[in-house]
DNA sequence: ATAAATTAGTTAGCATGCTAACGAATTCCT
DNA sequence: AGGAATTCGTTAGCATGCTAACTAATTTAT
């Protein structure tokens, strides 16, 4: 069945990507996880090093605040234990619980057997086009003339009247 | 640029709807308008007849509560209207103020300008092969064997006790 | 005719994302 | 050394999506 003509190119991004984060959350429901708290303790179970917090935000490609929301709701559930850096004391440090790694793998593997299922039979050179086009498309809507100053305003407390 | 290896399909879905959608709320914005709204405005703008909230939220592919929520902003914001149908009472038909009417061209044209730019110089076959992968996708992910009851539980007022 | 089922809209509560503005700590520059 | 700038994490407030559970109205079936 291909894409139809009124099935014009946002909605139809959008929509597989909606789909996707929620057919996933379906099925990590259930271990008491979902698609951002997944990717969190995904990148954390990968790093050999202590992390902070703007480390993991860049990595995942979201904002600070987004993550601090993220963590809060991932340390109340007994996933992650925060701890403020001896180096730096601007810097916490985010590490796994144990519990956390026991189960890391199966949440993995439900995630993978998701993506599998979705795309397994894709031909590779369909999948790898459509990976282009949307680097593409991601690239230009991340920058594409934005607001004109590249530069943040500055805080109220700069211009303090 | 091709889409590297370690960028796998997820992020970059999800990455290309996110980036998207922000770059189009910031054009928005200033016309004190959004995605979820304009689509919401689009819709109301081409259909003929008065229009119910429950084939708003089928057309846009959005939840009923999800829409109720937008169609409480558009309404605050005085770009639509609501009011009870006389043929059935349970419905309540959605109508554009004036407001609206003038200013949606404006609006559709900033969208489309985006997605113009976003889309311009990327060839029509590989459009092509990516809009029929998404949409493969998408129907598996909203298929895909779900809860296994296709039919919803008993709400509880339906089993008292 | 009436009890049961369905449909339309709502409310409540959550998840995931954002920007703006801020405090505390560190670094940089003179 | 000391003020300015930067960096890290936070809070507050919003937008967009969801599911669960409800009320009110209508339709269906007995």
């Amino acid at each position: 069945m291909p894409a139809s003509d009124s099935d014009t190119f946002g909605p139809l991004l959008h929509g597989a990507a909606l789909a996707w984060r929620l057919k996933l959350d379906e099925r990590l429901k259930p271990l008491g996880m979902s698609q951002a708290k997944w990717r969190t303790l995904l990148h954390l179970s990968r790093a050999q090093q202590p992390v902070t917090q703007s480390e993991i935000a860049a990595r995942l490609g979201i904002e600070e605040p987004t993550l601090v929301n993220l963590l809060h709701r991932l340390e109340d559930a007994g996933w992650v234990k925060r701890a403020s850096a001896q180096h730096d004391r601007r810097c916490k440090t985010v590490t796994l619980q144990r519990q956390a790694q026991r189960v890391i793998g199966r949440i993995d593997a439900a995630a993978r057997d998701l993506r599998h299922e979705l795309m397994s039979d894709i031909p590779r050179r369909e999948l790898a086009v459509c990976m282009s086009v949307l680097a593409r498309i991601r690239e230009k809507a991340e920058r594409a003339n934005g607001p004109v100053n590249g530069k943040r305003p500055p805080t109220l407390k700069e211009w303090p009247k």
